[in-house]
DNA sequence: TATTGTTATACTCTATAACTATA
DNA sequence: TATAGTTATAGAGTATAACAATA
């Protein structure tokens, strides 16, 4: 007998769905109690956290901020523009690659992000208060393995439904 | 000596750091995933996902939907709205309670999701292909303790920085 | 030609407040 | 009074195309 081209037995194919709902409603959630509890966004959070690391103490490129954050050049673009906005990070010229431009925290920027990292400790140790050590060393292992997996996910157009109706 | 207020050790704040990156990489990877090889947004599939349930053929009022997918009712209907001009769902009078209406699958939604339903399994299968059975099992039950935990999380709100620059 | 950044547009989603009609 | 749904509005994020400057 061929085997089938929907691959996944039933089982697996419930778990599989319990698995992307929860991240559904995990990134839904983490969405609203950032905003809440911190005051910023997500994608804010992730741009100040990753200008606030030392490797990047002088600033990184636009464009390999937005890699960095799996965010298009144009979408990181309004991002910058509000945290610009607001004083908290600013873009100069870059001295060897004149179409670049450094992303980088202002002295605000920083202050901000020192004043709100203790805030975000105890965010992380609420929103993870029942996991021991090791369950998260685990849960790290396996969100990276996922990230990975999904960013590859590319099915064939064909068999696409149409959604809209007439 | 007293213990800090900042609770976590160094290694440990690391880690959740690297948990809820991850998360929120992970929501942003699956809405674009979602989106580009499945033709609608995470939200709407989540939609759809419930009104299939065998549980909700007959349909399910609004205000249980929302708290559901943890969406208000507000936005919840906004996203029905886009669904009902694509002909997908329909919001009818409830016979008991006469505030409430009730949210169902039209033919064409359930026809749409019937075809949808193989891309998706499809889907999930690429999205997870490292993970073993016993692996999905047990990030299940990770990912409905932290939804749990992410939902309780409480700061105070003094000491909450400034965020806008004057 | 390809890349970097920018501008522009349309759409979707979210947060919040206010309103209505029932209960 | 409280609840279910709706309307309205502002803000934010996303997808896409097109353009200028530089490599």
């Amino acid at each position: 007998m061929a085997p089938e081209l929907s691959s996944s037995d039933n089982a697996t194919d419930q778990l599989n769905n319990r698995i992307f709902f929860r991240l559904f409603q995990l990134g839904n959630e983490l969405q609203r109690q950032s905003v809440q509890q911190l005051g910023i966004t997500t994608v804010q959070w992730a741009v100040l956290g990753a200008l606030s690391r030392e490797k990047y103490a002088s600033g990184i490129p636009l464009s390999q901020l937005g890699e960095y954050l799996v965010v298009t050049r144009q979408n990181l673009d309004g991002v910058l523009k509000r945290l610009e906005r607001d004083g908290l990070v600013r873009r100069v010229a870059d001295d060897g690659d004149k179409r670049s431009r450094i992303v980088r925290l202002t002295p605000r920027g920083r202050t901000f992000w020192k004043e709100i990292r203790a805030r975000i400790s105890l965010f992380y140790d609420q929103a993870s208060a029942h996991f021991s050590f090791d369950a998260r060393v685990s849960l790290v292992h396996s969100l990276n393995v996922l990230q990975s997996d999904l960013a590859k996910v590319e099915l064939s157009k064909v068999g696409l439904p149409k959604r809209h109706g007439k």
